[in-house]
DNA sequence: CCTGTGAGTTCCGTGAAGGAACCCACTCTA
DNA sequence: TAGAGTGGGTTCCTTCACGGAACTCACAGG
């Protein structure tokens, strides 16, 4: 087992303090970022972030334990690994579109975004927006009402 | 000033690693979170994060400084604050909206999700889905191509 | 045989997290 | 008017994780 941050959130009765506890540490979304672009072996990731051997060793391990990724083997003799996203670690992504967007917005200044996303479906250079998975309206913040679920403690 | 994790994300070309730089740290989205549904002032905050009292002033401050908060006097004699989200630190609770989509999913269990969300525009329980910008269509991260964009390195 | 490379592990010093104690302005109650 | 309580912090201290450098190991190529 691999201990990350001081104080555990995975046993809060919050979602949002449980996907934390899998990826609220500040490089494993970079990480992330990183295999979803392509760049899944150790030591390319290494360079590219700029993180140290042993952090990023603990922070896959870490990643694989929680089912995000898988090591896979891409070459024995000499025995050579990567890391894939998992179906749970794909999902994953979304939720950096949605970083992207905000620092697109907020945070980029007068040169622009660093990188553009074009969607499949139509073509254009574009962003994600949050819409309703019942109605497909907007759906931002400001347009839920919070209530307790079956899981509340 | 306040200065945060070890290695600062704020000048990489990278939205993702950006936002990571105001928010990248275990506690803020649950700050951030806890300020969304009410909970805004110092003591309520430590109470029900658990937080110790040093670094939920550090947090605060720097969000504050980071305009995702502001610090509002709602009383004098006695001299009482509050932390309040801006329009930036609105935006942001969108992307806790897709952290507790992916959480609910993933991390649950058998109970359910602890807490549920009413969209205003229907009136139905519901979670947000990622679409496109552009032609409204759903826009997951297998869906897009990346490409560099004007303010790339 | 020597060098190089991918993929880590080990060791060590510093700095942030977490906790406890302390502080200050102010109010309430006896 | 003395004492207790409360909100909103600051200071101090310990411990643990981060970051960096050095080391390891399996293998390949010249």
């Amino acid at each position: 087992m691999v201990t990350m941050q001081r104080t555990k959130f995975g046993d809060m009765a919050c979602s949002i303090a449980r996907t934390l506890d899998v990826i609220g540490e500040p490089w494993s979304p970079l990480i992330l970022r990183n295999v979803y672009v392509g760049i899944t072996r150790f030591d390319e990731l290494r360079q590219t972030l700029g993180i140290s051997r042993k952090v990023l060793a603990e922070r896959l391990k870490w990643l694989v334990e929680n089912d995000v990724l898988v090591r896979e083997e891409y070459s024995r003799h000499p025995p050579r690994f990567e890391y894939v996203l998992t179906p749970k670690g794909q999902e994953l992504c979304d939720l950096l579109l949605v970083m992207v967007r905000w620092g697109d917005r907020w945070l980029a200044g007068e040169t622009g975004p660093p990188v553009l996303y074009r969607h499949h479906a139509c073509g254009e250079i574009s962003h994600v927006e949050l819409h309703c998975g019942s109605c497909g309206e907007p759906m931002r913040a400001t347009d839920v009402d919070v209530i307790p679920g079956p899981g509340a403690e």
